[in-house]
Formats: C-alpha cells, sequence, structure tokens
DNA sequence: GTGCTGACACAGG
DNA sequence: ACCTGTGCCAGCA
C-alpha cells in the first residue's frame, strides 16, 4: 500500500519534531537534512501537515517567520526563549536571531538512519 | 501534456 | 535594509 504522505514528508516532519524548544532551522536546513527537494516542499508538507509540529521552529533565511503566521510564530519564540533581534528603525519587525538560535541537526541522528 | 503557484534561497542593484 | 529577477521542485487546474 501507498503512504498517504509525499515521500520524504514524513521525514521533514521527524526533523522539525526533533528541533529542541528555543532553537530553529531554516526550510532549507531541513530540506538539506532529508535529501534535499527545494525548500518549497518543507514549507509545503508543513503547511498540509505540519499543524501538529512544532512549525514555528522552521523560517526562512533571514530568520522571519512566513507571513501569515508571523503573529502566532512571534507568541511562541518568545513563551520559548528564543534568541529574537528587532530591526533598529522598525520596532514591529521581530526576527529570530539564526547566529544564536540555528540548530545543527547534524548532531542528531535520525530515526530513519539508526 | 502545459502552465501557474507557493509557509523558499540567492545574487544584483 | 529594500525590492526584483531567476532557479528549484512538487502539486494542482
Amino acid at each position: 500500500m501507498q503512504n498517504e504522505l509525499p515521500d520524504r514528508a514524513e521525514e521533514i516532519l521527524e526533523v522539525v519534531h526533533a528541533i529542541p524548544a528555543g532553537r530553529v532551522m531554516t526550510y532549507g536546513d531541513v530540506g538539506e537534512r532529508v535529501g534535499d527537494r527545494g525548500p518549497r516542499f518543507v514549507g509545503n508538507v508543513l503547511r498540509r501537515f505540519g499543524s501538529d509540529e512544532p512549525w514555528w521552529r522552521v523560517l526562512r533565511a533571514d530568520g522571519s517567520a512566513p507571513p501569515p503566521l508571523a503573529d502566532e510564530a512571534l507568541a511562541r519564540w518568545r513563551a520559548e526563549g528564543t534568541p529574537l533581534r528587532r530591526l533598529a528603525h522598525d520596532a514591529a519587525d521581530v526576527r529570530v536571531d539564526l547566529g544564536r538560535a540555528r540548530w545543527d541537526a547534524g548532531e542528531w541522528t535520525a530515526p530513519w538512519e539508526g
């Protein structure tokens, strides 16, 4: 029988699930970790199946969250103490400090690998 | 099959 | 820091 999920989708969700609280990965990072199908695919999988996963720990390469989820993501980041930085000229534009919060999934062994 | 869209990334200007 | 164009790849009309 065939999996309901697209190939790699399950692995993407596993990686997201493994990101520690207060840390983040970019869409590109996750994509590369599971065998790159492109960052857009990661976003697509999260949108469709990621509602039960910590999706706010996955963001764009510049540290910002996707616009539709900005409010929710910001609340989550604050709640779990994710390192943030806001641009000096716009107090409303708050992003994750990738330099400090970016998580290296290389330290982690995925279920399908072990 | 063809073409557009998207929770993206990167290089230019 | 901003906006624009181009590259990618999967999903859907």
